[in-house]
DNA sequence: TTCTATAATCGAAGCGCTTCGACTAAGCGT
DNA sequence: ACGCTTAGTCGAAGCGCTTCGATTATAGAA
């Protein structure tokens, strides 16, 4: 494998100007810099990115933290995934993955410490999280696909929960619906105080309440089992009860199941939206599901972005996005027919 | 950030020393070894990685190369990269995302010359693939999550599609079915030479022979609209059909769709089974999916763990392994109580 | 006792790059 | 003709490690 000596010597040119000339780091004329660039593929020199690291003491490498096995991850963080990783590569960075234990926060210190990635990625943020207080102590860079409680100064994108939940709401309030439970994803999640699972609830009541219907809250299992049951309490609870907005992905098919042991049919006897989730999501299901649909792929692209525009240019431009998700009509939503409370 | 001389010259000793004690490659007294790593977490020591891969030419990174929107992976393909990730973090290595258009082999060659990774993880391999070929070619380290036709002294993990669809099939004939339909994904994946694709539409034929029961396969795009054709479809050309054989997750609600609509219901009038699939995936159908579900994490294990182990022993101890799908009995599988071809 | 193997350690030479401080030769205003 | 900037280039000093070839002390073999 070449290195740039061999290049430099070959081009008759001193190996600092092979490197200038590579980096535009200084003025190098039209005619050397022509005969390196030709030197440079005539022996298929590749600059070594290790030693490159070493010498500037920028890896152009990320990381993107995600919580290992913290509800084990659908196609909707999938997407988080492969379009950070993308846009990491379409800007000249690297992106390693790091399975991070949500309270380890020693394993995050080594990996800032290593030198090996100039930022990270934070996704699944919790409204009060170790790791992000880690980082900001230690000062290292980092952007986050979701945030903490204190945002101040800290660069993110989330998903507008609260918009979000208050669209669905309207939406159900125009198909005349008036008595609308939302279901939540389960009690612990909600506890640790993830983010999602607290911003949508609470914006879930202050919709309710502004658009004047009656709504209740429930928290649900990620497991149809769960679902199942969760409707059945739901509607022993408020028998007027004509449609469902789910955040939780795994019980759809649990609700789906109790209505039709009831003989009711979707959307006419009932309705059900499912937010923050994805088409491959909402196709799943028969009849298709109604669903507010996550930005995955913006989240996931946007979070890098974020970190490595934080990277390059020195000063501390602090963006913070909040998306709304996208209410896709589907099947399984439509005014009801049925005479509520029977 | 303290460098490994601040550790020797406060232990007093010489720098290689100290390097010596860390990597445990030249023998050093237990008493000097206590010193050093009492100064190092004294100091909170940690070792540069780029650095250390600098000099030592390994750089304990190995990428995992996912090709970019070819189908938009699904749950199945994200467990492989978490668990790949995983597997590569307790073996003490990084995992790097590429997501690679499966036809740039410029690009693949760029990484392997760039000194960045020691190896790769190759996902969705094809039967024919230009990948391997050049990855072959410059005598680069990888392993395969899947494979290629040609498989001499390459290392890779794949599913046991001939015996998941043996499985499958022999299951479905103890349940007294004797006309099956396989449906295959779509036609242009099988012509690329999808390998899972191929091989399983093999062995289905196969299968359905050696249990002299009678099988016809079809095409389908990853889609319900294609899926609820396509039953369709099938069912005009062979209306004594009891059951269907799925490799194709998303038509999957189409099929469902499809004989509800025939006012057929699963299983007792209908069988379906999905194979290479998910819990995640057989869960959102109701009622759930029969399905023989893909080791995926496993896959995404040995994978990294295969190429690690090349890695880090010289020798070329080839390993080649085939992991069956797990059949697990839901409820879109039984008997069938209609009579066949009413 | 003398020779040699082994344990324990040191110093120095890289690994392949970036970057800083020269240095030279023009180009320009005065 | 004078200094003064600027484009273009060179050489050398690192970056933080690994690793090789000594060197010394210690012990077992002859």
């Amino acid at each position: 494998m070449p290195t740039m000596l061999d290049v430099a010597k070959r081009a008759g040119v001193a190996l600092s100007t092979v490197s200038y000339a590579i980096n535009g780091t200084r003025p190098i004329s039209e005619e050397t810099r022509q005969r390196i660039f030709a030197v440079m593929d005539e022996l298929g020199y590749r600059p070594h990115a290790l030693a490159r690291g070493l010498a500037s003491k920028r890896s152009r490498i990320i990381a993107l933290l995600f919580p290992v096995s913290e509800r084990g991850l659908g196609s909707t963080e999938l997407a988080f995934v492969t379009s950070a990783a993308d846009a990491a590569r379409e800007n000249g960075y690297n992106l390693v993955l790091w399975p991070s234990e949500i309270h380890d926060p020693e394993e995050l210190r080594r990996l800032a410490q290593q030198g090996l990635v100039d930022g990270m990625v934070v996704m699944e943020v919790r409204l009060k999280d170790e790791r992000i207080d880690l980082l900001r102590e230690v000062d290292f860079p980092f952007s986050m696909i979701g945030r903490c409680a204190d945002t101040d100064g800290l660069g993110y994108v989330d998903i507008d929960f609260e918009q979000t939940v208050r669209e669905t709401v309207g939406y159900l309030a125009d198909l005349g619906h008036t008595s609308i439970a939302f279901l939540n994803q389960s009690q612990s999640v909600f506890d640790a105080g993830y983010g999602p699972a607290v911003r949508t609830q609470v914006g879930f009541e202050r919709a309710v309440e502004a658009a004047g219907l009656k709504g209740v809250t429930r928290f649900c299992h990620a497991a149809p089992r769960a679902g199942y049951e969760a409707f059945n309490k739901l509607l022993a609870e408020s028998p007027d009860l004509t449609a469902i907005v789910a955040m939780n992905e795994r019980a759809v098919p649990g609700i789906m199941q109790a209505i039709a042991d009831r003989d009711w049919s979707v959307p006419d006897d009932f309705s059900l939206v499912g937010i923050v989730s994805s088409v491959q999501v909402a196709e799943m299901t028969v009849p298709p599901l109604t669903t507010a649909d996550a930005p995955s792929a913006e989240l996931g692209r946007m979070g890098a972005e974020l970190l490595i525009q934080q990277l390059e240019t020195q000063e501390h431009s602090v963006v913070q996005e909040l998306l709304p998700c996208c209410l896709v009509e589907r099947c399984s939503s439509g005014p009801c027919l049925r005479e509520p409370g029977k």
